[in-house]
DNA sequence: CGGGTGATTGATGTGAGTCAATTCAGGTGG
DNA sequence: CCACCTGAATTGACTCACATCAATCACCCG
C-alpha cells in the first residue's frame, strides 16, 4: 500500500467524534494512548476507495465520519454491495489474510485507520477492546442475515419499502422523537438509483419503478432525485413485509 | 486419585470430538474443567428443534455431531435458511437478548449446550475463549457475505453448482486427497430438495428442473434422491459463475 | 444555452414462480 | 412377497415479475 496521508500525531482520540460509540469506547486514558500511537487519521473523497476486494488484509479502520460501501463484484462484472458502514462502525478484516470486499467512500468520510498487524496486536493484548469487536461483529452478522431473507424471499417493493425504511431509522435517530409529527419523515438518501439497486440485487430501472409506484400509492413524496418524504413509517414498513 | 475409582461425572471436553476444532481448543486443563461444569450434552433426532426465533436467549451451543440449519420465516409463511452449522461450529448468540433465528437438526445431532448467562461470563473471564470466538464469527460473516452474493445476483442454475460445490467440499475434506480420480465426487445430499430452495431462495421445483438439466449436461449424476455424484469439479464450479 | 450524467418511462423478452398432474421411493401391513 | 399408502420429487403448462434494450426526460455544470 503507498503511503497513508498521515496527520500530525496528536492524541486524536480524546476528541474523536465517535470515541464513546466505537470499539475503542471501553479503552481507559493509557490504552488510548497507545491505540492512538498505532493509528492514523485519513480522509476521504466522495468516490474514493479505501480497500480493494482480493488484496492482502493490510489496514482495518474506524469509520468517524461519513457513509461507506463494502462491495463485491460478480464474474460478470455487476456489483453487490454486501453492507454500509456509518461512523463509529469497524471497516475490514482482522485476523485475516486478505479482505474480503472492496470498500469505497459514498460521501466525504474520514477514518481511523491501522496497520492490520498493529491492531491485531493490540486487540489480544486489550481483551475489552476485542470484546467490544466481538460484539459489534456479532450485531453485524445478525444484520447481515436479516438482509439475507430481504435478497433471498423478497419481491422488488418489499425490499425497496424496506431499504426506505431502515434508511430512514439510521439517518434519523434519536435527536428528534417521534412525537414530532408522528410517523412522518424527510430525508436526503445516501444512495443514487443505481447503488439501491447494488444493495437491493434489482436493476435501476426497477428501483426507479417502484419509487414512483410507491409515490403514486401514497407512501412517499420524493421533492428531488435525492430528496425522499415519507408520509407513514409504518404504513411503509407494511409494504416491506 | 484413587485409580481403581471410574469417575462417573466424565469431563466430557477432554474426550470431546471436536476439542481441537471448536471455540475451546485453546483452553488449558483447569479452563476446560470449568467450561465442562457448566455445559452439558444434548442429543437431538433430526427434524427436532433447538432453538426457536424470537425467543429470549437463554442458551448457546456448540454442534459435537450432525448437522443442524438456521433458518427464519418470512411474513407469508415460506422460509429462508440463514445457514448450515456443522460439527465445532458455534451457535447461538451470546451477549444478546433474543435468539435472532430458529434451529433445528437436519440429521440427528448432538450439541453441548450452555446457558447464555454462564457462557457469557465465562467468555469474559477467559479471553482466549473470546478470541476464538471472535475469529469464528468474524470467519462466518464473511461466509454469510459471501452467500449474499449468491442470493442477490446469482440465477438458479449458477445458485444451485454454487451450492453443490460447497456442499461437496464441506463433506468431502482432505481426507481423500484429490489425487483420488481427479476431479470426480460423490455423496449423500444432506438436505432435502425443499431445504435446498429455501437455502437458495428458490422453490423446490425450479432446485428440480435444474438438477435434472445439471445432469442432462453431464456435470453431474443422480442416483438417488439424496445420492449425487459430481463429474467435474472444475466444470460445475465454472457453471456457479 | 448546450452537454453530460442520472433518472424515468416504455416496449418486449425471459427466467423463475405457480398450479396441477404424475412418477417414484420407502415404509407398512396383509 | 406384493399391494398399498404416503410424502417427496419430477415434469408440464401457464403466468408474471423483473431484466433487458431503448428512448426520453430532468437536472446540474460549465
Amino acid at each position: 500500500m503507498d503511503s497513508l496521508e498521515i496527520e500530525p500525531s496528536l492524541n486524536f482520540c480524546q476528541a474523536c467524534a465517535v470515541r464513546n460509540r466505537a470499539i475503542c469506547a471501553d479503552l481507559d486514558e493509557d490504552e488510548l494512548g497507545l491505540l492512538n500511537a498505532i493509528g492514523r487519521r485519513k480522509r476521504l473523497q466522495a468516490g474514493e476507495q479505501l480497500l480493494w476486494e482480493g488484496d492482502d488484509a493490510i489496514i482495518v479502520a474506524n469509520v468517524v465520519e461519513g457513509v461507506l460501501k463494502l462491495s463485491t463484484q460478480t464474474a460478470d462484472g455487476r456489483e453487490q454491495i454486501l453492507g454500509m458502514v456509518y461512523p463509529s462502525d469497524f471497516l475490514g478484516r482482522p485476523f485475516g489474510e486478505t479482505t474480503p470486499y472492496g470498500v469505497e467512500a459514498i460521501t466525504d468520510a474520514q477514518v481511523c485507520v491501522f496497520r492490520r498487524t498493529d491492531f491485531d496486536r493490540f486487540a489480544r493484548e486489550h481483551p475489552r477492546l476485542e470484546h467490544k469487536l466481538l460484539e459489534r461483529t456479532l450485531a453485524e452478522l445478525d444484520r447481515t442475515r436479516r438482509w439475507m431473507v430481504l435478497l433471498g424471499r423478497m419481491n422488488a417493493e418489499q425490499k425497496l419499502a424496506t431499504y426506505l425504511v431502515e434508511t430512514a431509522e439510521r439517518l434519523i435517530p434519536a435527536n428528534c422523537k417521534e412525537s414530532e409529527l408522528g410517523d412522518e419523515r424527510s430525508l436526503t438518501l445516501p444512495l443514487s438509483r443505481q447503488q439501491m439497486a447494488d444493495v437491493l440485487g434489482l436493476t435501476i430501472e426497477t428501483v426507479s419503478r417502484h419509487m414512483t409506484k410507491l409515490k403514486n400509492d401514497g407512501l412517499i413524496g420524493l421533492p428531488g432525485r435525492r430528496e425522499l418524504t415519507i408520509n407513514s413509517l409504518k404504513a411503509l414498513a407494511e409494504r416491506g413485509g
